[in-house]
DNA sequence: CAGTTGATTCGCT
DNA sequence: GCGAATCAACTGG
C-alpha cells in the first residue's frame, strides 16, 4: 500500500495543531515527557483534545504504577514501545488512556488527565449527552469517553503514520512559567507519601483542570 | 464552590 | 476476596 500522508487533524482550516509528535519525542525519559505534552492535542475517532493535565508513572520503580510488580498480561503493553497507548479499566466502569515513554522494557507511562475539546465538538458532544462542555474531558475516564478510547484500543501505537490516533505539538509555545506541579492523584500503594511523588502536571489557570483535591481518607460512616 | 456517596467489573494476592 | 491512576448526582453554603 502506498504511504499515507499524515492524516490532518481535523476540520480547522488551520493551525490549530502543531507538528506531529514523532516515537523519537516519546523515547525520552517520562518526566520530560510529561510536561512537554501539555498544550499538545491528541487525535481519536474525530475528536480532537488539547492536554491540560497529565502524570507520569515511571514503570517498576514506582510504587504508583501499574507496572510496579513487573509486567503482567494487562501492563505488558507499558514493557514495550514508546508511543503505544495503554487504557485500562478502572473503578468497575472507567476507561483511562496513557502514552508510553522511555526506552523499551521501561514501563514508563504518562497518564493523561484532563484537557479540553478543541475539535470534533459535536462528536464529542454525542458521546458526552448531557454534560457541560467544560467537563467533557475534565478527568482521565472523560477524555478517554471524549476521544472514544476504551480497553480495544489499548497498544494501538499513536506514532504510526496514517493510523488512527496522533499526537500533535502546540502551535503556541507553552511558557514554563504556566506549567505547575503537584502530587498525583488518587494513587494507592503510596503510603500516604503522595507528595515525594509531584509528578502530575498541569497548565495554571486552565478551566478544565480543577485544583489538586487532598484524597481525604473515606471516613466510615456516622460514628457511634 | 466543597463535600459525600453509590455504582460496578477487573486484576491481582 | 479486596480495592481500584473515577464519575455523576446530590447536598449544603
Amino acid at each position: 500500500m502506498a504511504r499515507q500522508q499524515d492524516p490532518p487533524p481535523q476540520g480547522l482550516s488551520g493551525q490549530l495543531t502543531g507538528t506531529r509528535l514523532s516515537r523519537d519525542f516519546f523515547r525520552e525519559d517520562v518526566l520530560d515527557v510529561a510536561p512537554a505534552l501539555l498544550g499538545a492535542t491528541l487525535t481519536h475517532a474525530g475528536v480532537t483534545v488539547r492536554l491540560t493535565e497529565v502524570e507520569a508513572y515511571a514503570g517498576e520503580q514506582d510504587p504508583g504504577s501499574h507496572a510496579f510488580r513487573g509486567p503482567t498480561p494487562r501492563t505488558e503493553v507499558m514493557f514495550g514501545q514508546a508511543g503505544h497507548l495503554y487504557v485500562y479499566f478502572t473503578y468497575g466502569m472507567h476507561w483511562c488512556a496513557n502514552v508510553v515513554t522511555g526506552v523499551e522494557g521501561e514501563a514508563s507511562a504518562v497518564l493523561l488527565r484532563a484537557g479540553e475539546v478543541v475539535d470534533g465538538r459535536e462528536t464529542a458532544a454525542a458521546r458526552r449527552p448531557g454534560i457541560a462542555e467544560r467537563d467533557w474531558a475534565r478527568g482521565p475516564a472523560r477524555l478517554a469517553l471524549s476521544l472514544g478510547l476504551t480497553g480495544e484500543h489499548t497498544g494501538l501505537d499513536a506514532c504510526e503514520v496514517g493510523g488512527p490516533a496522533s499526537f500533535h505539538a502546540p502551535t503556541q509555545h507553552v511558557p514554563a512559567s504556566r506549567i505547575r506541579t503537584g502530587p498525583r492523584v488518587g494513587v494507592a500503594g503510596l503510603g500516604g507519601d503522595a507528595a515525594s511523588y509531584p509528578w502530575r502536571f498541569y497548565l495554571d489557570g486552565e478551566r478544565s483542570v480543577s485544583a489538586y483535591r487532598p484524597a481525604k481518607p473515606r471516613r466510615r460512616r456516622a460514628e457511634a
